[in-house]
DNA sequence: CCAGCTATTTATAATAT
DNA sequence: TATATTATAAATAGCTG
């Protein structure tokens, strides 16, 4: 996390990795310790060391029996109740992030047609686009229009003033496409939850349409051509 | 961590504790599949939540199962093969933070006495100094002298510069007396070991003079009037 | 209560010792 | 190899809506 961003991949050099190990294992420990002291909660770590080491355990082996004991008590299968009030509070939760992944996705898609919009002024041809594109397409420079004329009307009221701060560029400039890192984030740490799922349960949990209008009325807006 | 420093305490507000609970169990558990990718190792993280709510696994029941019935397989008392392994790692480090330990509080000793030389300089007299308070001043003084001296005689060879950026005020700035806190911290993660241990093997772990001579040549130096 | 936003604090990758 | 330092990336406390 310092001096250069990593790859969150293995770690090829020996060295380098024990070093990583090292350092981070220290740095979850002390967060885990933090976490317990801070909000009154029960807590365990355990990670195993490379070379057939012991594992680091915090608090204690004693707690961290305490919490194997736990689990040992619950019923081996994924029918138990906590499991299943477990499996509900993940749906909820699922539900929750694929609405906020729509929301973003929508938003990317608009940048998209936005940044698209750009290109098109420079001189970019529309053949290579989907009909669906287009009608996004035409959406976005709608919108830009209906802006500009409005700026137009409001200059024409005061024509003396010329080139104030408020420009169409700042309310239109494009920012980083994000959406998908972010939402990844969220789903990582529930993800070993939908390890044990078949494939069509598991995609069901989310669009299998990747791109979606960024208009919230309907699937299919009104198309180019009318 | 951010806009303010927090104390390690309990936090008193619930919603802030709540809160800060949400985001550094995610956190946590961010860090715990970071590790476990980079370093190719096994890790498992639960944490209770508050309110009855079932804790947060990572990376998955089954992972964490796969831990307890490890620790599961050792046996209970201390006694164990694994347990005396784990002592033995543990006495190694506690040598090595205690050495360190004794390296920054000379370190502290030294700094201290180079403000007590300050003080001086300032006219606090010395009738509430121990014996080897003044001893350590006396040496610090020494070396500050011996110093003063050659940057006399490096200067008398080029006389006719005066007042170069190398001056004794940049080499003697007192920085913040800090060996105690990263002491603390180094061993925070290992503080269950001694939980259990009875008063007298705890303290023996450290010395029991919290004030040594910074020298490194013995216990006692010359006194102050030979 | 939950999501997003900064100002800061922490953690840490690369480097120096 | 281990420890210390430094520059940078991440985490997050306190706010805001």
């Amino acid at each position: 996390m310092a001096r250069k961003k990593i790859k969150l991949a293995l770690i090829a050099n020996v060295t380098a990795r024990n070093n990583t190990f090292n350092k981070r294992k220290k740095g979850i420990m002390k967060k885990m310790s933090e976490l317990s002291t801070l909000c009154g909660v029960k807590a365990c770590g355990i990670i195993y060391g490379t070379n057939g080491a012991q594992p680091e355990v915090w608090p204690s082996l004693l707690g961290a029996r305490e919490v194997l004991n736990f689990f040992k008590s619950l019923p081996q299968m994924a029918k138990s109740k906590k499991m299943e009030n477990h499996a509900e509070y993940l749906s909820q939760r699922i539900g929750k992030v694929r609405d906020q992944l729509r929301r973003l996705q929508k938003e990317n898609r608009k940048k998209e047609m936005t940044m698209l919009m750009y290109e098109c002024l420079k001189g970019k041809d529309l053949y290579d686009l989907t009909m669906l594109d287009i009608t996004d397409l035409t959406n976005v420079i709608d919108e830009n229009m209906k802006a500009i004329n409005y700026r137009i009307e409001v200059l024409e009221q005061t024509p003396t003033q010329i080139g104030t701060s408020t420009t169409m560029a700042g309310a239109m400039s494009i920012e980083n496409n994000k959406a998908v890192q972010v939402d990844m984030n969220g789903l990582q740490a529930q993800a070993w939850f939908v390890q044990g799922m078949n494939p069509n349960e598991r995609m069901s949990c989310f669009d299998n349409k990747f791109v979606l209008p960024y208009l919230d009325n309907g699937a299919f807006t009104a198309p180019f051509f009318p």
